[in-house]
DNA sequence: TGTTTGTTACGATAAAAATCGTAGATATTA
DNA sequence: TAATATCTACGATTTTTATCGTAACAAACA
């Protein structure tokens, strides 16, 4: 069994992440200005985090004449949950019920997440054998 | 209102605040013993994050002796909730829904995990206004 | 055509985190 | 007491992450 930690993005790569996840393929130029309204930050480190992320597997890219377009290399869930998995490890020692439970009671829920999560709760139910 | 990110522990100061809550007040000797059963790690670099941890003000200590002890100075929840809070918007765009349903999906729950988990439903449900 | 503007490549630097080695003091024990 | 073992303090180094500046080139356009 392989136990090699597959790297994981940091940070501000998964910024970059984020956004192209949410917006679909863009330019440096696009995901900079994106960027940039949440803190100031210099074109060029969001081209080099852009660029290291590509060569990291994370990004993969399209000349379109002289500009590039990227798009993620790495799904939107597959890195959630590995990302959340370390994260279980790292702060509720692994347990992921305890981490439900929190994030249950710190956070408001509408009544239609209530909802959801009751339907989740029945699958879970069902599913048990 | 303030918007001061309070600096929160790294990978591994977490690593020794887990053990420090689980298990109480310990000298570094105990802390480093028990991390190094999981990955090789040098006494002293245990020693040193933890004296860094001290400036930090996650942990304090006693001097029983020439030895010291030393204790966690930051809450368990407190610090999980934070860390979870920048967890939450770092990847999951800060819905805690969507990381509920997550965990759910990707962790076995046990019966009695799905009563607890019932309860605080049944909670939240009532606590709405 | 020549000037301005936008883009990439890439090295350099800075900042943050993790790791280690050595010296000096104290305790233990042979 | 002398040798050995255990600790702390602390600087130094390494590793990882984040940030930036400059050069080269192409595109737009005055």
């Amino acid at each position: 069994m392989s136990n090699l930690k597959k790297s994981q993005p940091t940070a501000s790569e998964l910024a970059v992440l984020q956004l192209l996840w949410e917006r679909g393929p863009q330019s440096v130029r696009q995901v900079h200005d994106a960027l940039a309204e949440e803190k100031e930050v210099v074109y060029t480190t969001i081209l080099k985090t852009m660029q290291v992320m590509m060569d990291r597997g994370f990004l993969t890219r399209e000349g379109a004449g002289r500009k590039h377009i990227y798009s993620a290399a790495i799904a939107k869930e597959d890195t959630q949950d590995q990302l959340l998995d370390t994260f279980l490890d790292r702060t509720f020692g692994g347990s992921a019920k305890r981490l439900v439970m929190r994030a249950l009671g710190n956070y408001r829920s509408s009544k239609n997440d209530i909802e959801e999560l009751k339907a989740m709760i029945d699958r879970l139910e069902n599913e048990e054998q």
